[in-house]
DNA sequence: CTGAAAGCGCTTACAG
DNA sequence: CTGAAAGCGCTTACAG
């Protein structure tokens, strides 16, 4: 109702100028009474003190930041609209490593959605000292702008060829390496569920993205039992970063005219939505179809069967990014910074031997 | 190395000025071209975009806010330091409900965490148009800054009593829902697992804190049978909200003189830590011991057992938050809106009868 | 359609 | 120890 009333309300807060009126000193010292007590006398500031108290004087955030040309907050890039981002727990991870630095630099961390559906807008508007990236194959356009900002920033799970510093694991050889405990296991027939490309990725041919990568893992691992990713008996799939199309993609591999044996996915949420799926339909896991994850996060010894999977260290990934970012923010050149970390596979109970077929016994 | 220079560097960014002369059009054009097309010539506007393309001039966005008086974010309180906030599914479900409104509106979504350990110095600092915070018994002076500095904000699981907006469920009532599903099933020996006062809580006698109102309601239940949280047989503990303290304080329960038939907890995080744990050293639930959740987090249906607890929407919670502020941003009068949603308590299967006592039977 | 100028609320060399 | 003044990079009535 009284629209207008409140928003004038918003504007009587008191400035440094009527601090300075009010307590007869200079602009200049009552600045000083906040930010720099040595420069003036004891009593001054006081007495300034004792009037911005006295009518809540409180300097304002936007001004100073302006002033001093830092937001004191960087900014994390989400890659698709939140619904989806915030929902994977690998994700949250991320944000809590970058979190804790900078909780212990004193900044905020500023998640930033594509603006109307333009992450170009987004970063162009963005107010942050710096800003981390992930998941993304970075389209020229986005890096340009970034750069023309005169914005420091890291990419984690980018493509680590471009000329930007970055955080990954060797997403080829872990998929390689978890492949490799599929194929010892017997599994031939199989589907391997990849990730969407997200909002960053063009269709580039010099592809180096994270599902890219993995796939070529995995691919490398077929083919020394003589398959390939466009062998018949192996089935690629997409699934969104979600329990529910975690299911939804269960569903779909159970209408499948030959039924894989083994089900291979780039994230633990969306084995998991496999797994609740199939155990509520009566499919025994890994008895009728083994399935194996890819993150390693917290739910994944949750569920039953207790899942194979990748261990990528998610929140350590955050913290470094994190980390290089505000060197950078600090003057340092880390631009040729390109951190891999450790990744182990990790085997639990979801993955199992190849069940015996009745049907293909004669 | 060159840490100066690349400081120089960044100073180098062109500014409106640069476009102006540039260009030959004065300040205003420039910023009209940008901002409001129609206010200019065509021909006008084109020639300023190209020279803002070639030298690569992006308007400063510190600036424009400056001026424009707003930031384009919201500011999100983190109650605890990000380690434990971040790593609780249900404050990150709220804060998928807040960041899909911000989306909407074409906001970021700034996370404050406690600055330098000073929550106050946090809210003094937030440069963002509004505040929303949870699960605090609001200190008095957060809320003086808050109203001084004219911020709308909006609280959630807060105490409704206060003199602000804010959500929650009736969780007094809630509790005393699940308790009565506790006793029902026979138990009176039990421990009750409350939540960590966290940062904001006073020690006010006229406390209306969430835990507090929780106990309440659990009370409530109790002395319906004749039993109170000072009961011999009702002990109370107290578990951080994160899967290993929940760990922990199964361990504790563990070494309990008499060990209770049920747990009651405040947390899915915290039950599911139980059950983790209780599993592990050889206890069967609901079996040997019961154990019920509060939340209804999407990891509840991911344990063995599943988890009996109560649902509260918690996205919903920061949806409706994050939409009462907007309409404060917006300069609506919300001071009075109080809003409670519902709860649901799930029976699902980690609460069981009490089991027969081989050593009471003489 | 266009521009000169004031203003947003701070900080900080610089001079005294 | 203190203050007048310039400056941060925009926006926007106002006048032409």
């Amino acid at each position: 109702m009284a629209t207008a009333r409140s928003k004038d309300a918003k504007d009587k807060r008191p400035t440094i100028n009527d601090i300075a009126r009010l307590s007869g000193y200079s602009k200049t010292a009552v600045s000083f009474a906040f930010n720099d007590p040595t420069r003036i006398g004891q009593k001054t500031r006081e007495q300034i003190l004792a009037v911005a108290a006295q009518i809540g004087y409180i300097p304002d955030p936007m001004a100073r930041n302006f002033s001093l040309r830092r937001h004191r907050s960087i900014g994390f890039l989400l890659p698709q609209i939140i619904h989806y981002t915030l929902r994977n727990p690998y994700m949250m991870q991320v944000i809590q490593g970058i979190g804790s630095v900078c909780q212990k630099y004193g900044y905020t961390l500023t998640l930033i959605p594509p603006l109307n559906e333009s992450i170009t807008e987004a970063v162009r508007n963005a107010a942050v000292d710096g800003l981390i990236t992930i998941g993304m194959k970075v389209e020229m356009e986005i890096v340009d702008i970034m750069r023309q900002r005169k914005l420091p920033f890291v990419t984690i799970d980018g493509t680590p060829s471009q000329m930007m510093p970055s955080v990954n694991i060797d997403d080829e050889a872990a998929a390689y390496s978890i492949m490799r405990q599929v194929l010892a296991e017997g599994h031939r027939d199989m589907v391997i569920v990849s990730l969407p490309d997200d909002a960053f990725t063009t269709g580039a041919s010099d592809d180096t993205s994270v599902p890219t990568l993995r796939k070529r893992g995995y691919e490398r691992a077929l083919g020394e039992v003589g398959l390939s990713l466009e062998s018949p008996s192996v089935e690629t799939m997409v699934s969104e970063c979600t329990l529910e199309d975690g299911k939804h993609t269960a569903h779909l591999i159970t209408k499948l005219k030959t039924r894989p044996t083994a089900i291979v996915t780039m994230s633990d949420i969306v084995a998991i939505g496999c797994i609740l799926y199939l155990d509520e339909h009566g499919y025994s896991i890994p008895g009728d179809i083994s399935i194996v994850g890819f993150d390693n996060i917290q739910e994944s010894v949750l569920v039953t069967p207790r899942l194979t999977t990748v261990d990528q260290p998610a929140a350590d990934k955050g913290y470094m990014a994190a980390e290089v970012l505000f060197r950078m923010i600090n003057g340092e050149d880390c631009e040729d910074t390109r951190l891999i970390i450790p990744y182990r596979t990790i085997i639990r109970n979801s993955l199992g031997p190849v069940p015996e077929r009745l049907d293909e016994t004669p």
